[in-house]
DNA sequence: AGCCGATATGTTATAATGTATCAACCCACC
DNA sequence: GGTGGGTTGATACATTATAACATATCGGCT
């Protein structure tokens, strides 16, 4: 099973599968998934939210590690920059990749009742080269964030 | 002339346009159109970019006004839900609407280098639609930005 | 082994952005 | 002449993010 949109899934089997890949990105790149970075992104695949900085940082306590605030943003920057994790301006938040591996550009599904998120399968880049050519504008990257209510909160708030 | 894209344009004309754009609306309205809303809207205008909150408020100071933030954050709360400005999530920061009036959910240009923004004519609600359908997500409100090199930030790139 | 450079982490402090709260004011309206 | 909605003033605080510098770790090189 695997998540698409804002269906149930086997979290564990998601968790497991997302860590596998990430090893395996990092051993063939050449890359230190150090401890830092794996429980930074743990703790966003466990969440399987958008999580603040801060939230997580407090996680990274609990377990035991007294850490400060660059430690969060350096292996964040880390995840998003080999595309294990994704920014949410909206929210100013952080979440795991749904898809792990493929270099991507996602557009996101964000509820603004519940603040779930999801990644929705679109050719951002390719909507917006047109516009950007006509402009004479150089894409390098496109972020589209949609807002509204995810299909629970919608029909919650249809009963009330 | 009116501003297309990263072209230049008539900066005058262009303010006093919005400006007086802004006056019919609030009045057809029945809005208050107040000292603190309009300097922050003629400080956005004038500046002609994206500026930070802060940006506005040192502005304001300038100006001889002993203002705080929530000062700020109510201009910007009531300018951007009348559509005379828009919140670019990406930097954090707003920037007065080109096209004042019409009721849109523009995609923006956003220069990496000299952060110069741009309002790109994009039906981002409409490019969403479908997606959103699928996933049984109730649309509400659509954010596109990219983020790239506006032309001359690409020419200057390419000469060095 | 000893050193070097690159990369990553630890730590302190601070910058930048955004809100909560409550009092005061203004003004149209009853 | 209240009274109530909307706006502003002012203080304090919350949240998000980065600068700066010291330390550590590790692989390659001599």
């Amino acid at each position: 099973m695997s998540e698409r949109g804002f269906e149930q899934h086997d979290h564990a089997a998601c968790i497991a599968d997302a860590m596998g890949t990430a090893e395996r990105h990092c051993a063939e790149a050449g890359l230190q998934f150090t401890p830092a970075r794996r429980e930074v992104f743990s703790i966003l695949l466990g969440a399987h939210r958008a999580m603040g900085a801060y939230d997580i940082l407090d996680r990274l306590k609990e377990g035991g590690r007294n850490a400060q605030p660059p430690v969060v943003y350096r292996a964040l920057d880390f995840l998003l920059a080999q595309g294990f994790a994704h920014r949410i301006e909206r929210l100013n938040a952080y979440i795991a990749c749904s898809h792990p591996g493929a270099q991507h550009a996602p557009a996101f599904l964000i509820c603004r009742k519940c603040e779930a998120v999801a990644e929705a399968p679109a050719e951002t880049a390719g909507l917006m080269g047109g516009v950007a050519d006509q402009a004479g504008f150089r894409l390098e990257t496109v972020v589209i964030e949609a807002e509204g209510l995810c299909p629970a909160c919608d029909r919650e708030e249809k009963r009330a």
